[in-house]
RNA sequence: UGGGCUAUCGCCAAGCGGUAAGGCACAGCACUUUGACUGCUGCACUCGCUGGUUCGAAUCCAGCUAGCCCAG
């Protein structure tokens, strides 16, 4: 009667079908939800995971829901999945930038629209299966604390989230390995325990994400020159949209030795290239800041920034430079600072917070 | 059409008589809830062509072909 509320949502794998479980078992009332959000109606029950089973993501959730005997319910997210996080990565790549769709789609679809019809329908909470763990602090704040083993921690992509999200929301599967999260799914006979981690770009089922950005903005990306950053051209580029800051492979220009892309320019079109040591730097700026465990950034911090998803982290001081501005200057030289993405400020193994990379000290010439 | 030089994987490039290094590019795999990075594996039964010398040649010799350079 005073159980509390919690709306799961409902991937079909084995992170959020855990996570159900888990919620039951500690006496939630638990909701499972699946959300709609790319698919079309045709597909979604036909798309595939993993060559033998051939379920869909829906399917995959319901079963698990009616194993767990809990309420089920499938939601239309489409609309806001398109807005937020489609058209952002779509306008990101024309615009030069590499997005990362997953963070937007936490911030805006999943803890935006899923959390809002959650407490629409009733729920105290919603839970996924992120790992990552959820820690009220001593200062009132609350904050994301790193999973239990840095193997498999997910708070990079969800640095963005408010404090008003982080109060309602749980995450249970962060107090465990990925390993023991296999083996409870195995251990309470969960269908989906050896279902493979899901991994790419969701919405761009075959990894042509550029090819996907071509359809959806209806343009042609034109081709450019590759340059050096003293102005030689040194071959043609694919199209803009088909490089990101750092990347060595798929160029198709062979200079004798290694070459990275160093800069994007829209504007000219052009893809600058340079060796390894003109692809490191130290210094990063960003915006579009969010804070977790402090209210906001008042003196320059030592902290260690991870500056993509799978990135090691690296020290640096952050400081702000501006209203919604910060700097940080990494200790050691970093490879790929690539505009578009984020950075992740940790202090222990708590997230502090983190901005969206605008761009390097040399390309503001500061 | 006098002289000189060079011709080895898509690109660059080792090799100098003993049975084809390496880098780039490319492909596959691993890693990965973004793009990348990184790691591993694969990638010339053949060295411009034709002959010759030799037990044995990409390596020496001759001719041919192509390109480059210097002279006209």
């Amino acid at each position: 009667m005073d159980k509390k509320k919690v709306v799961v949502g409902m991937s079909g794998g084995v992170d959020s079908s855990v996570a159900a479980y888990l919620l039951k078992k500690q006496g939630y009332d638990v909701i499972g939800v699946t959300m709609q959000i790319w698919q079309e109606d045709t597909q979604a029950v036909q798309e595939e995971n993993g060559g033998c089973c051939g379920l869909s993501a829906v399917e995959d959730a319901r079963r698990v829901a009616n194993d767990l005997d809990i309420p089920y319910y499938v939601m239309n997210f489409r609309e806001a999945f398109k807005e937020h996080v489609i058209d952002y990565f779509v306008e990101e790549y024309l615009h030069g930038k590499t997005p990362n769709p997953c963070i937007a789609c936490n911030r805006y679809v999943k803890w935006e629209s899923l959390l809002q019809r959650s407490l629409a329908i009733g729920a105290d909470y919603i839970a996924t299966g992120h790992y990552a763990r959820v820690v009220t602090l001593p200062n009132g704040r609350v904050s994301l604390k790193t999973s239990k083993t840095s193997a498999k921690d997910q708070t990079y992509a969800l640095y963005n989230l408010t404090q008003e999200q982080l109060r309602r929301t749980l995450m249970p599967v962060g107090e465990y390995t990925k390993e023991e999260i296999r083996q409870i799914a195995e251990e309470i006979s969960l269908r989906v325990a050896h279902k493979p981690d899901s991994q790419d770009i969701c919405f761009v089922p075959h990894g042509d994400y550029a090819s996907f950005i071509e359809e959806t903005a209806k343009v042609t990306i034109p081709e450019g020159n590759f340059v050096t950053e003293d102005g030689t051209i040194v071959g043609r580029h694919k199209g803009i949209t088909h490089y990101t800051v750092g990347q060595r492979k798929r160029l198709g220009i062979a200079l004798g030795h290694p070459v990275f892309v160093l800069e994007i320019r829209p504007e000219t079109n052009e893809v600058v290239i340079g060796d390894n040591q003109d692809a490191l730097g130290k210094t990063l700026m960003a915006n579009q800041l969010n804070f977790m465990s402090i209210e906001d950034l008042k003196e320059p911090r030592r902290v260690f920034a991870k500056i993509r998803y799978n990135h090691k982290g690296a020290w640096c001081v952050v400081e702000r430079t501006g209203p919604d501005k910060v700097r940080c200057t990494f200790e050691e030289n970093q490879k790929g600072i690539s505009p578009g993405q984020a950075v992740v400020f940790y202090e222990d193994d708590l997230v502090l917070g983190g901005g969206t990379i605008i761009g390097t000290k040399t390309m503001n010439k500061e």
